[in-house]
DNA sequence: TTGAAAGCGCTAACAT
DNA sequence: ATGTTAGCGCTTTCAA
């Protein structure tokens, strides 16, 4: 770290103490108990701090004393910077922030590179507690996570005994949309996920990687779509998944493309995150297919973009998750057993699905 | 702050040390200098460790130690979750974590309500050193950061003597707008911009206003305006120029409403960001004026949506600034004057802005 | 390779 | 209203 301009290291509030011929108690009320000494000798006290350019107590000494640093620690699946740049992220963050300032707590970003296995930032962080937000239930960072020995909640993901979270029902929503396209008629589907596992696999899922996806809300959401469609005896095994490990709109593309390819046939592609199937609808116009005429995309999360973009899709209250998670963790009292916080999820019939063509040209030929 | 399940406290590096019967330097060591000791013994040492539940160092107890938090703050001029809604704030959170990461360091958000003057989060902060981004010269946290003892960025404003500096240069990219308007023939024209002070004045502007603005930016902003319409005659002091506090869409819509009817004859609505621009172009659409047709709008950012709206404006890099903020910070290296980092940027060109109408008529009427 | 000693700078009982 | 006494939990010379 660079020294600057601003930079002095002299006075500490013991030898502001004797330079003032009082003791460090003194000088500590001053700062932390004004009603414990005159006004008159607080006055004098923080005049000779300025005199002397004592900055006031050091932060780092008064967190080891009180056992308290004033920040919650946010771990991340992703580097730092994406949580930046994917807008449920984003929406999160505002939650938690919300919170936090609510609180009058700071938010520490820890950084926690997801390809190597660089734990010491989290053992580094000096916070009062952590928010875990949508990482992989094998993440060496969350492991470490939960060794530290301070309140934690999970977001999203994972699903772990003794550990408060909150999330959604992923598996009840993707269900339900799912009913929704089946209602629709739609049989033959392909689908685009996002990453399942640690491991970059960008391409096709067999169904042992499906089951038995590090991410829970991917595997809930998995299971809610090949439910449905197995219920009304659609054969999973047959049905093309592709996964990306990065998550953005070209992956979205070029995932699609890669359904599409594999079997023209279908009539929906379920992604199961917005900004993949924003991808998607790109992929589709690219390739002259009309949406939904030819071809139904639909998406989840409920992001702006995606609500401009008139997709059918989940919404999933973001800000709220962030907020929740920060309410849960700063709220005060002995608990035994973890809390867990469901939010709510809408189904938002967008412009992306309709009937698929098929079975219209079938009513049209009066089949 | 809660305590959850995975909350425990008994052992100490201390603790554990006597419990195994070494030395705290041994058991320190097995932590931070693994080469300094048998591999036999660390395995000792570290098993010992699970068995007693000891989570590792003190993060707080080692950063006192070491005089290393492993954390820039950040300092904000807005609500911690407003950094969160402003696309451009989002592009400087990102530039800035970017460069957190690749130095392993944490990010922290200090809260700061714009609104009071608490400047306790500030003096509670736990890091190595601070990043200022865009807060008006006279606030009180900027001033509590100036008295910690470590190293200080300031981003965008205030323009400090003795600080580390990143920015644009705000001045004279406006100028260059201006003079793009100028040349297309405006000469009656309204503004909006964005706070000027800490306190609220959502309404007009006065010339003394202008130019004793605390936010050093939108006081440039508004000087190039000013010198540029000023070299080619038109006074200024009956520009119409109106401010609001609050940085979205819809205040921009309010304001740009106020300007147009003050006067409805300007040909040209100049705003000192894109979002407020966004907003201008809402009420130019509510009253029927055509864009650029009846009317010129223009930003400052050179956000996506501003580019999707085709707006004309000024693309500076936010990314680039919150990195080079970053790396400023952490560059080591005794020095003694400070650092000024100027990042270039560039006119765009868009669709919404043209010749006034009136200059095209009267060339229409062969004038 | 391991240990002993000396704080980092501060706050919080408990006196006075 | 002010001072005394004890650490918070750790790292780091220096010595063995």
């Amino acid at each position: 770290m660079a020294r600057s301009m601003h930079v002095r290291r002299p006075a500490t509030l013991a030898s502001l103490a004797a330079e003032l011929g009082v003791s460090r108690t003194t000088v500590s009320n001053a700062y932390n108990r004004p009603d414990q000494l005159s006004p008159e000798l607080r006055r004098r006290v923080l005049e000779t701090a300025r005199r002397l350019g004592y900055p006031g107590p050091d932060p780092v000494a008064r967190s080891l004393r009180t056992r308290k640093a004033g920040a919650v620690g946010l771990l991340l699946t992703e580097n730092l910077s994406y949580a930046f740049r994917d807008p449920a992220a984003i929406g999160f963050l505002e939650g938690l922030a919300l919170a936090c300032e609510t609180a009058g707590q700071g938010l520490l970003l820890v950084p926690a590179n997801p390809e190597r296995e660089d734990v010491a930032a989290v053992h580094r962080a000096g916070v009062d507690g952590f928010v875990v937000y949508s990482v992989p239930d094998d993440d060496p960072h969350l492991a470490a996570v939960l060794e530290r020995p301070v309140p934690t909640v999970v977001c999203d993901q994972p699903d772990l005994a003794d550990v408060d979270r909150v999330g959604i029902d992923d598996r009840a929503a993707m269900h339900q949309l799912a009913q929704h396209l089946i209602a629709l008629g739609h049989r033959r589907v392909g689908v685009v996920c996002m990453r399942l596992a640690r491991d970059r696999n960008d391409g096709f899922v067999p169904l042992s990687r499906q089951e038995s996806a590090h991410f829970h809300v991917q595997r809930s959401r998995m299971s809610g779509l090949r439910q449905a469609f197995t219920e009304v005896g659609v054969d999973w095994a047959s049905v093309p998944v592709v996964e990306r490990f990065d998550h953005t709109i070209a992956q979205g593309a070029s995932a699609a493309a890669q359904v599409l390819d594999r079997d023209p046939q279908i009539t929906a592609l379920i992604c199961t995150s917005d900004i993949l199937a924003l991808g998607a609808l790109q992929e589709a116009e690219r390739r002259g297919l009309r949406v939904p005429a030819d071809l139904t995309v639909t998406g989840f999360d409920g992001i702006r973009e995606a609500e401009q973009a008139g997709l059918t899709t989940v919404r999933q209250p973001v800000l709220e998750k962030g907020r929740a998670a920060g309410k849960l963790l700063m709220e005060i009292g002995e608990r035994t057993k973890p809390r867990t916080v469901t939010l709510e999820t809408e189904l938002i019939t967008g412009t992306t699905a309709a009937e698929p063509r098929t079975i219209a040209e079938e009513r049209w030929f009066g089949h």
